[in-house]
Formats: structure tokens, sequence, C-alpha cells
DNA sequence: CTATCCACCTGGCGGC
DNA sequence: TGCCGCCAGGTGGATA
């Protein structure tokens, strides 16, 4: 579950539950993900006293007494359930377990291992070289129409795999790039360089207010997948392209949506609808 | 600079 | 039932 809007909601169900709690002891079930833990990982967050939770792109920080930050990537296929008292027995891929003092136990689930767990200092994390080249935020001030257009100036790639890259803008993935471009009428296929002022402003608008709704819907669920508080999504039941290809499109009612693979990645889209 | 292929991994699905 | 290929919400590296 890992763009923007479900790491947000991630980040909106952990808070609660761990800010101003410590963490009496962390248990990890293997030597690491996609990158190895850090060593003594363990010892190092136990007895800490968690201070704020933020999000950054697509990850989430956790800022803990001692000016430590723990550093969450959720992959692919990485989930985060809340568990309080009963708690199960981990199943296969419940890689991480965080338990704090008042007895609730973060559990990290990834059975494909892409996500990143990991350690740094707070002074450091702005240097960090996980998120030191990500770019603005798209719901806040520094994503305006005039950045996106510098970031996209004489650009030969198309605007799908630009808004992938997390460096022009930070935390939209294939699902919410397709999204924004579909209700911004520009082809996945149109040259960044060619994106005029006036449909960069746009897409601007349209990115703000597909990831807005996106969180104030729980985010998108996928294959079952759950929240942290076992609840589900349900984004998905307003996508408009993503996995509906050979559907009529609802807007215009003359063409079908189309897949096409940019970058390794299925793009969904209008033919008449976005030019 | 860009496109393409690949790697990292597991699981679910449809087809045979 | 089983095997196989393909696909999946991400990212980074090598190559041409």
């Amino acid at each position: 579950m890992p763009e923007l809007p479900e790491v947000e909601t991630v980040k909106r169900s952990l808070v609660p539950h761990l800010e101003n709690t410590v963490l009496s002891s962390v248990i990890t079930r293997r030597k690491g993900l996609r990158i190895p833990f850090p060593e003594q990982f363990c010892q190092k967050l136990s007895g800490k006293k968690i201070i704020n939770i933020t999000r950054r792109g697509k990850y989430l920080l956790i800022y803990l007494e001692k000016d430590l930050v723990l550093i969450i990537h959720l992959g692919m296929s990485g989930h985060i359930r809340v568990l309080q008292k009963n708690i199960p027995v981990p199943s296969k891929h419940d890689h991480i377990d965080f338990v704090t003092q008042n007895g609730v136990t973060i559990r990290y689930n990834d059975p494909r291992r892409f996500g990143i767990v990991t350690l740094a200092k707070r002074e450091t994390i702005g240097s960090h070289k996980l998120l030191r080249n990500i770019g603005p935020e798209p719901l806040s001030n520094s994503f305006n129409a005039v950045v996106l257009m510098k970031k996209l100036n004489g650009r030969n790639i198309a605007i799908k795999c630009a808004l992938l890259d997390q460096k022009i803008v930070a935390g939209l993935g294939n699902i919410y790039v397709s999204e924004s471009l579909f209700r911004s009428g520009i082809s996945p296929k149109r040259l960044s360089k060619n994106i005029s002022f006036k449909k960069a402003e746009k897409l601007v608008k349209m990115i703000r207010i597909v990831l807005t709704d996106a969180i104030n819907a729980g985010g998108s669920t996928l294959n079952d997948h759950r929240r942290p508080d076992g609840k589900l999504g349900y984004f998905q039941y307003q996508f408009l392209v993503y996995g509906k290809n050979g559907e009529l499109c609802g807007y215009c009612e003359k063409a079908k949506i189309q897949k096409i693979i940019q970058a390794g990645r299925s793009t969904f889209f209008c033919s008449n609808c976005q030019r």
C-alpha cells in the first residue's frame, strides 16, 4: 500500500498510538528488507520515547528522543498493522514488531521485502541519502506550476515518467499519476518539455485534488490489503482510468480506456480526453 | 540525457 | 490439482 495517500493514512493511524509513548521492545525476524537493518537496531530503539511522526513523499519519519529518526518505506507490498490485546502469532511475512509500553504492537509485514526500515540522526535527516533528492511535497506551497515547469523544462521524457520520478514531485506512484493526468486532460505520452504553463497549472491543481480525495477516502485498497486499523481504503471506487483498460471512458463515453507500457509500468488513459 | 532492461522478492491470477 | 507465465501501489543500477 505505498503511494502518498496510503502512507499518509498509515501515518494518521499511527499518531494516536505512538506519539508520546515509549517503545519497550523491537523484534526483527530477519536481517533486513531491501537493505539490511542497522547494527543494534532493536537495542537502539528500545526504551526510547516517540516524539512525533511525519511523512516525506512515501517515507514515514518517526522521531524519537536522543535525536533518533526511524525511517520507513513500504515498497510495493509493505503494510503496517496496529495490534492491541490478543496479539496474533506472527505470520510468514511479519518482519518487525514495535512494542510500546501501553500494550500496542505495531507490526510491519512485507511479502516482497522491497520496503526499507532504517535509522538516521535527526540533524542529518535533511541530507540523508534516501531523502535529499526528493522533490516538493505536492500538497504544500512548495509545489506549484512555476516549480513544476522549471523541473519539466527541456526534458524529453514522457510526462507520465516525469511524474513518477520522485525528484520532480514527491509521493506520486503508478495509480495517482494516471488519475491526475486523466483529470488534467494530458496524454501520458506528451513530452515534459511540451507541457504548457496552463496545463501545468491544471496538473498541479488536479494532483492536489486527487491526493486530497484519496487521503480523505483512507487511500486505495488493492488486493484486500488493510489499513493499520484494519479498515479498508475506498479511493479505488473513484478511479477513472487505473485498471479500467477496455472499459468505455466514463467522461467522454466515446473511447475506451487504453493500457500502455511506459518505462516498464502500466499506464491507463483515454486517448480522446487526453492530448 | 533518455530508454530499456534488469535486479531485488513473493503471491495471486488465468490458462492449459 | 499442478505447473507456467504474467502481473503487481517501488526504486536503483547497468547499459546502449
